[in-house]
DNA sequence: GCAACATTCTAATAATCGTTGGAATATGCG
DNA sequence: CGCATATTCCAACGATTATTAGAATGTTGC
């Protein structure tokens, strides 16, 4: 075979995976699945699309293998297929806030404060959190905290914030986190324990942030 | 604004990187643009594409912000916009080796042993290339090797292997890259090498995957 | 086996993308 | 200035892709 061809079909094989993620909804789907296993109906449900279009999505992403299908009585859960993939949602999103000001800009108006941890301080939060100096709260359903979570975080799901508010403390530092900088969670949470007269700010990593920055996870 | 049109917004905004890169003639003029700036007429012929398609994939490539134009003289000069195009690059390719098998096969097929290096075996490498233990030879066009090389690798571009090989020991290895897993001037040098009777062989990195694993180039 | 449900498949449409050819623009040189 | 070179713009086509609706499949629990 000459060798253009050759490259020609490396190339594309490579761009199967671009294609799988060059849709918005797609990438939407990843990012809901880097929070661990879901069906096609709760997938659909929390992209805000129809089950049909949600399952021709999740099948466009198996075809590139970045999730994976496994049925469960009635339902298919679906999972990404490694943890390279959420690594790679995150590097797109990284790229796309680092060179797009359009998003920036976006991200900007919606989000005051664009905290931006560097490895050093995720670690020192950690061992903040291990020695309870900070309260780490992960405000994700509790399915997706059970999946996995940040080390010596505390489940703390958003619609249970208000009833279980007396659970965290007022003389210390609450830090809350979701699904990742595009979640808006952790920050209903935040200015919620804050009209509670609680001490607490967010910041954007989720498990996936947290886990291509090389450090552990918790749980399942 | 509706919460749902807010995310919708966001994911549209990285959709843009993942369009960019769902091109595999697109890919080919990233992984061509890592090897240092490049003009648009020089990138179409490397990739095998007539100029006007070259420069209509360029102009998607700088809508997504991946590249920059730059005009030099009577030419204009593309490059990367950032260090973390070139990581995406990797990135994108890593995952696809990993999950299609389909690559993988071909792959195996083109490169008889795909020597995959982690961090610890690329810093050995460096330091034995330091202490002058192998000779490592970059394979590239010299333009390519002046715009940034492995630390402690010589210029020794294909075409001038033949002429120039008694500069090179028979007494120590020699480790030849190229620009990357998918190139196959490294591959080409070492069989010229081993023809003449050297102990030559390859590794698949570039600079790109050099980089991406955090260690520092040399040059320009 | 049948009912109920979750999911996928099929078909059809509109929208988008890759590619090509021809014209247009910008630069440097005589 | 006018010419050669390098690159982009414009228009057009055929090929994909996203989306929607409706039919079909597979699984559980009775």
């Amino acid at each position: 075979m000459s060798k253009r061809k050759t490259k020609d079909l490396l190339y594309e094989e490579v761009a199967r995976i671009g294609k799988a993620v060059s849709s918005p909804k797609r990438l939407e789907l990843l990012e809901l699945l880097a929070q661990g296993e879901k069906t096609v109906d709760a997938l659909a449900v929390e992209a805000g699309i129809d089950t049909k279009l949600a399952s021709a999505h999740l099948k466009v992403l198996k075809a590139a293998r970045l999730v994976e299908a496994q049925r469960d009585g009635r339902f298919i859960a679906y999972r990404l297929s490694g943890e390279d993939v959420g690594a790679l949602w995150v590097k797109l999103r990284t790229v796309a806030e680092e060179h797009l000001v359009e998003l920036r800009v976006a991200m900007e108006q919606i989000f005051a404060a664009p905290e931006k941890l560097d490895t050093e301080t995720r670690r020192s939060l950690m061992e903040k959190a291990r020695r309870g100096d900070v309260v780490v709260i992960d405000v994700r359903p509790s399915a997706e905290y059970a999946s996995g979570h940040l080390p010596f975080a505390r489940s703390m799901p958003l619609d249970e914030i208000r009833q279980r508010i007396k659970e965290l403390p007022a003389d210390r530092d609450i830090v809350a986190y979701c699904r990742g900088p595009f979640c808006m969670m952790s920050a209903e949470a935040v200015a919620l324990l804050k009209e509670h007269g609680l001490r607490a700010q967010k910041i954007a990593d989720g498990t996936a942030e947290w886990q291509a920055a090389g450090l552990p996870l918790a749980g399942p």
